[in-house]
RNA sequence: GGGGCGGUAGCUCAAUUGGUUAGAGUACCGGACUGUCGAUCCGGUGGUUGCGGGUUCGAGUCCCGUCCGCCUCGCCA
């Protein structure tokens, strides 16, 4: 074997020898060369420059003086054209400052004396400079100029943060027996649920791939497969309409366990947490408590609520009936109609006329007709509805333990709408009245979930079930049999089905949900069936599956981590995109790379497509 | 698909009831300054007010349309 025999390169000028982050006081008398990003400038003019250097690491501060020696006057008159954002290395010692230390900066104890200036690459003047100090530019700026936007020190934390996320989500799993398994993004079209984004196959025209919404099934074939634990970091995605906490395309903590039921993987999951945010945060998580569905609903009017503060909601429906009030009256008479209340501690005081008024606005905003309100003072009810009310006032006071001073807001429609209007009016006033406190990390397991829900304007306007979590779902062990039995026309015993799901909720924020998973291929096939496929239908889309249940399933379940709103929570922004290194505009759009494109009339013909476009508007 | 907010100098913002030559801070350019650290001081360049129409003697401002960004309802098994 004969020795290869490279030609030697000199030494690269900007070959750094420490990070802008790490020069301390013990490190003074030493040569150091280090490189980065030109942060500030000090320019003193008649030789003495001061450079605050940056890398992702931290700020060093660089010192250009003509009067100490070792530097020449060419150095020093480069260094003095040196603007913010420029990228350098530098060459030179350190030293203690002799202007004294700068207690805002962890090496603010020493500066680089430099010596020689090795490398520049100047930068043209920056649409923005990547300082936290200053207000941030508009969001579109920030996205098209993102190399820049990254640059700030918040977003490397931010990225850091995920990234040292992922590395204990790995460990963690790992240290558990779980496999990391990747799943397939060309994936099968299963049009039900979210919208997909499809992939023409060139080999057989007229055929497309569908991209993952999740890995939900692979994972279930892995259990199959003996591979009895498995774990991935995936992207996700569903062609829907973002929002600030949700992008199309997203990540998941998936995850899944062979031989389990409910409380096991419940309990790896707050594990998980557990030791997530004792590393990261240095927060202890104590034993998350559990609520049901029915329960989450009947006193937060949601499936994942927000447990920081009170305002619960209150339901009277057995006291408004006895007076004649028509907005009651007409509510109680629907099918499913109720009557609820919300106590406002103080509210008389806390909340004006202009807000209650502005509050019945929202609630419309979510189906319902309005936002009756009354007021406790010390002469009794007054405003609002206090006239009707007068009758049951005893009850009421009683029902909500109402204070004089206190305000009480109503909702009156049926159950789903009440629900939901007075969910989001709760979350309104809470955040009204700062009644929200900081600092406070609240998780929740919610389970019991129904396992179908009616979704009237489905089945092409007739109506149809569909799956609360999705159709994998296995009913609650103790409910299979019952399951099994319930006749496809038995809508209340459909809905009184609960099924063997979980979601774990933070602060009202849903970050995880999964489920024990159906593990007998009759099981499935009912629920296919229940959910208005037939058997040609489920077979079509899903006999994979079914063939694989037939062949030896274990009984699993798992779960999946939204990683996007994990970091979210963990990094304390509300916006999704702080997130995401390069995420994407409310239309999908890529700012910094202008994706989605056009693609040529060639590329199209390749995978045997044409555009066939809207007519332009007049 | 619906509703709301926004778009003025490279950037962040201001501009009275529709009224003079659209201003300020910062960045950038030039100058002064040897211990700054969000350096300071002096001076300067920089504008198709997103785009297209309209109303008006006159439009950044009012009206219509459109594009882009954000928030949101629907949607998100």
């Amino acid at each position: 074997m004969s020795t290869p025999s490279a030609p030697t390169l000199a030494p690269s000028p900007y070959r750094r020898s420490h990070t802008c982050g790490e020069l301390r006081d013990a490190h003074v008398g030493q040569a150091v060369t280090l490189c980065g990003w030109v942060n500030s400038y000090r320019d003193h003019g008649t030789g003495l420059i001061f450079i605050d250097l940056r890398d992702r690491f931290g700020l060093t501060q660089l010192v250009f003086n003509r009067e100490d020696s070792g530097i020449d006057h060419e150095t020093i008159e480069r260094a003095d054209k040196l603007r913010n954002e420029d990228v350098v290395a530098v060459s030179g010692v350190v030293r203690v400052r002799t202007g004294g230390e700068n207690p805002k900066l962890p090496t603010g104890k020493i500066e680089v004396v430099v010596k020689s200036l090795n490398f520049v690459n100047k930068t043209e003047n920056p649409p923005f400079l990547p300082d936290d100090m200053l207000a941030l530019p508009n969001e579109e700026l920030r996205l098209k100029h993102r190399y820049v936007d990254l640059r700030r020190p918040k977003m490397q934390s931010i990225l850091s943060l995920r990234h040292r996320v992922t590395k204990l989500t790995r460990d963690y799993f790992d240290e558990n027996g779980f496999l990391e398994i990747e799943t397939p993004i060309l994936y099968k079209s299963t049009p039900e649920g979210a919208r997909e984004f499809l992939v023409p196959n060139r080999h057989v025209p007229g055929s497309w791939y569908a991209l993952p919404q999740s890995p939900q099934v692979f994972k279930q074939i892995l259990m199959v497969s003996g591979c009895d634990r498995y774990l991935q970091v995936c992207r996700c995605f569903r062609d829907e309409d973002p929002r600030a906490d949700r992008q199309a395309e997203f990540s998941q903590i998936d995850l899944e366990m062979s031989f389990v039921q409910r409380d096991d993987v419940m309990a790896m999951m707050e594990g998980f947490a557990r030791r997530l945010w004792k590393q990261v945060l240095n927060v202890d998580v104590p034993p998350i408590q559990r609520m049901t569905y029915k329960e989450a609903m009947d006193r937060f009017g949601i499936d994942r609520p927000d447990t920081r503060f009170g305002l619960e909601l209150v339901d009277v429906s057995d006291i408004a009936k006895k007076i004649d009030f028509g907005v009651f009256t007409s509510a109680l008479a629907q099918k499913k109609g109720v009557v609820k209340a919300i106590r406002v501690p103080g509210g008389a005081e806390k909340l004006t006329r202009k807000m209650t008024d502005g509050y019945t606005e929202f609630v419309k905003g979510f189906g319902a007709g309005g936002c009756p309100v009354v007021k406790l003072t010390a002469n009794g009810l007054e405003t609002g509805i206090a006239k009707f009310l007068e009758p049951i006032k005893a009850e009421l006071i009683e029902r909500l333990g109402l204070q004089v001073g206190d305000t009480v807001l109503f909702g009156a429609d049926t159950y789903s709408v009440v629900c939901k209007a007075l969910a989001e009016l709760r979350l309104k006033v809470a955040k009204d009245l700062n009644m929200i406190p900081e600092g406070k990390w609240n998780f929740l397991w919610v389970i019991d979930f129904p396992m179908f829900e009616w979704d009237k304007d489905g089945g092409g306007g007739k109506g149809r079930w569909i799956a609360t979590h999705h159709p994998f779902t296995s009913p609650r062990h103790d409910q299979i049999e019952k399951f099994m039995a319930t006749d496809f026309g038995d809508t209340d015993g459909i809905e009184a089905l609960r099924s063997a799901g979980y979601d774990l909720v933070l602060n009202g924020s849903e970050i995880a949900g999964g489920s024990i998973r159906i593990h007998d291929q009759a099981v499935q096939t009912r629920v296919f069936r229940m959910l208005g496929m037939t058997e040609e239908q489920a077979r079509a889309k899903f006999s994979f599956l079914l063939e694989a249940l037939k062949f030896g399933a274990p009984p699993h379940g798992g779960v999946a981590f939204g990683l996007d709103r994990l970091i979210m929570h963990l990094a304390g922004t509300d916006n999704i995109r702080d997130v995401i290194a390069f995420p994407k505009t409310q239309i999908g759009a890529d700012l910094m790379t202008g994706a989605p494109s056009q693609v040529t009339e060639d590329q199209l013909k390749d995978v045997h497509v044409r555009n066939v476009l809207p007519a332009p508007k007049a």
